[in-house]
DNA sequence: CAACGGACCTGCCTGC
DNA sequence: TGCAGGCAGGTCCGTT
C-alpha cells in the first residue's frame, strides 16, 4: 500500500501524539507479522517517554529516550490515533497506549507489515543499514542513479523500487516518475544517458512532493490517522489508467507486467 | 555479482 | 448465489 508519500503523511499525522508523551503500555495480540514482533519492544517502551517520529525509506521510526521501534506499514498496513478503551477489530494487531487517554493503533489485514526494535542506533538495524538514499537527499542525484545502473541490464523501473537505488520509491510512484522523464519503464538501466537520470531524479523528487502535500495516494484504503484519504489519485498520470488517453499526447496509456508488477506508461511519450 | 520467482496473508472484484 | 481465480500500494530470501 503505502510508498514514501503514504508513509511520510502516517508520520506527520502521528507526530503530535507521540512526541513527548509517556508509554503506558504497548498491547500485542498479533505477535506474527512479517516477523514476529520481539518482546523487546513491550519490555524497552513501557513506562518510556517518547521523543518524535522518524522517516526513514517507508519505514517508521517511534523515538523514544530508551531506544527507538521501527514500524513499517507493508502493503496494507495503516497506524490510527484512538481514545483508550477502543474495542480493537480483528486487524488490529497492536496498540501504543500513551498517558493522555489516547493510543497508537496499528492495522494490517495482510500482516505484511512489522515492527521491530532498533536499539539506540536504528539505521544500524540489518533492514535500513544497506537503503539507499532519500529522494530529498544531496547525496540522490541522477549521478547516483547513473553510478548505480553501470552494468546492469534489469528494467528501470523494476530497478527504481530496488530499495538500495532509492528510498521510498513503490509500484506507483514509479510508473508516474517515469512517465515525467519521458523513459520507457522496460528500459534496461544501464543504458540510459546521464541526462535523462538527472531529469528521471528530478521527477521523482517532484511527483513524490506533490503526493506529500496532498495527503499521498488512496486506491482503496489508505487513510492518514485521522482516517482521511490522499488525493493525489486525481493527479495520477498513468497509474491504473489503463485504456484512457494520456493527458500530454492523448495516446492510449498501456497496462504491462514488468518484475511481476503492474505498469503503466504511455506509448509515445515514453522511449 | 545480478536477476528472477516465490513467499508471506487477507480482502475484494470479476466472471462463470 | 457460490466459488475459483486474479489482483492489490512491499520486500526479503533462496535459487539460477
Amino acid at each position: 500500500m503505502p510508498e514514501l508519500p503514504e508513509v511520510e503523511t502516517t508520520r506527520r499525522g502521528i507526530e503530535p501524539l507521540v512526541a513527548g508523551a509517556r508509554v503506558e503500555r504497548v498491547v500485542v495480540r498479533e505477535r506474527r507479522l512479517r516477523w514476529p514482533i520481539p518482546w523487546q519492544v513491550e519490555r524497552k517502551l513501557t513506562g518510556a517517554r517518547m521523543l518524535g517520529v522518524r522517516r526513514r525509506a517507508k519505514y517508521l521510526l517511534l523515538e523514544s529516550e530508551r531506544g527507538t521501534a521501527i514500524a513499517h506499514l507493508g502493503m496494507s498496513g495503516s497506524f490510527s490515533v484512538v481514545a483508550v478503551g477502543t474495542e480493537p477489530d480483528i486487524h488490529d494487531h497492536y496498540d501504543m497506549v500513551f498517558d493522555g487517554g489516547k493510543a497508537l493503533r496499528f492495522t494490517d489485514p495482510r500482516k505484511f507489515g512489522s515492527l521491530l526494535w532498533g536499539g539506540r542506533e536504528p539505521l544500524r538495524h540489518k533492514l535500513l543499514a544497506d537503503l539507499g538514499p532519500e529522494p530529498f537527499s544531496a547525496e540522490f542525484s541522477g549521478a547516483w542513479l547513473k553510478a548505480c545502473s553501470l552494468g546492469r541490464r534489469v528494467a528501470v523501473k523494476s530497478f527504481l523500487m530496488m530499495p538500495a537505488v532509492v528510498a521510498g520509491v513503490g509500484n506507483i510512484y514509479a510508473s508516474e516518475a517515469l512517465y515525467r522523464a519521458g523513459i520507457h519503464p522496460r528500459r534496461s538501466a544501464g543504458r540510459i544517458a546521464l541526462r535523462r537520470y538527472d531529469r528521471l531524479a528530478s521527477a521523482i523528487r517532484g511527483v513524490l512532493s506533490e503526493a506529500i502535500e496532498v495527503g499521498g495516494t488512496t486506491l482503496r484504503d489508505f487513510a492518514d490517522a485521522r482516517g482521511r484519504p490522499g488525493y493525489f489519485s486525481q493527479r495520477l498520470d498513468v497509474y491504473d489508467r489503463a485504456g484512457r488517453n494520456c493527458r500530454r499526447c492523448g495516446s492510449e496509456i498501456r497496462r504491462c507486467v514488468i518484475g511481476q508488477r503492474a505498469s503503466y506508461y504511455c506509448l509515445r511519450c515514453q522511449t
